[in-house]
DNA sequence: AAGATAACTGAGCATTTGCTCATTTAAAAA
DNA sequence: TTTTTAAATGAGCAAATGCTCAGTTATCTT
């Protein structure tokens, strides 16, 4: 019999992450897909159930990629200031290397596919995170609070950061740049207010 | 001549503040948009240019109608602390109360779109912010920082929360409800980080 | 070499899409 | 009342959509 093509695969999948960042979930279409990523309509249904499947699919993976970097050398046994400071880096890192994947994934987050995906990598998320918080509090390096309001305070700045810089103007038509003088600066504020 | 009918532009815009807020950006079509509002694919044409126009505009009208709410009572002369607080409060208050409006905004705002209704959005935003942050670094309450730093810790966070709560489930599939309390506690959180 | 199996294809189907136009309706002006 | 103006309509067009199927191709086993 005759095997997959495993560059077929890989060149949907990274047509499709392009696609959606560039032009946005509203205008993906599986026909468009299939011309951009030089394979038949028909050949994605092999790997693909259908449209949702497809996109789901790709933003767990893609998901699990990002938590995977995120933790990089993380270890949830940290103190509470090297643990953050480590996701920080890390997730930054992958953001602006892979600032297509970080924008699909941004898009799916924010429609109607955001269950689907969200399930799985919430699951990934509470276990390392719930830990590594809870040491933290018993340690007394920070207040205890709802996990939802940890995640607010410790990441959303960060996320937002990251999206001023992959968008090109930002508030009031300058351009920001990121760096590593600014994200240590947010870091200490965040940080600051979280610790006791 | 006959005179528009106020109520069909109405039905128009809720109707597609309603569809785009819980079907997704991505399922909003002319059409079944028309039948929703209970008017003809045609008379959308008459109010507006295209889908796009549609959109834009509407984004913007209630991008407008939020950054006045968030205002309501606020003075770029006050205290950092109370200032800010005002806003959280009303920013919440606003969310909550119109939270398809908050959802259709949230949408547009991660999207292609967002680049047409943010420069309207982020020109009233500009205004009001930047002297407020102005004298409290002046009077020696917060650090100066780029307007992006700050906003991003100033107001992601309470962003986050809010999606937190109005996506039903959210970290670990527990339930999170908002409160004020939550938002108290959230509040003096940033504002630590912030002040000097 | 022949047969078996499954990946792969392009043409295209049924439906939906964004949008228009000939026509009708309502209300002001004559 | 008649004329004039523009709002409002529903049928429907061209194009795009998600998806399928009959047929082809590559690679295994025999």
């Amino acid at each position: 019999m005759r095997y997959r093509d495993e560059n077929k695969v890989l060149a949907i999948r990274e047509a499709a992450i392009d696609m959606v960042a560039s032009d946005g979930l509203e205008n993906f279409g599986i026909n468009r897909l299939a011309k951009a990523a030089g394979v038949s309509p028909a050949t994605i249904y092999i790997y693909y159930k259908d449209k949702e499947d497809l996109l789901t699919s790709i933003s767990i993976e893609e998901g699990v990629k990002m938590t995977r970097a995120t933790l990089k050398g993380f270890d949830p046994n940290m103190s509470f200031k090297e643990g953050l400071w480590v996701q920080w880096q890390n997730r930054a890192a992958f953001s602006l290397d892979n600032h297509k994947s970080a924008e699909f994934f941004e898009q799916l987050r924010n429609s109607t596919y955001k269950d689907k995906m969200l399930e799985t990598i919430n699951d990934e998320f509470r276990k390392n995170m719930g830990n590594f918080v809870e040491n933290a509090i018993e340690r007394g390096e920070i207040e205890r609070m709802p996990l939802e309001v940890y995640w607010s305070v410790a990441f959303a700045p960060l996320y937002s950061l990251i999206r001023f810089h992959n968008e090109g103007k930002s508030l009031g038509g300058r351009k920001f740049k990121f760096s590593e003088k600014i994200m240590k600066e947010t870091f200490d504020c965040v940080l600051k207010g979280l610790t006791k």
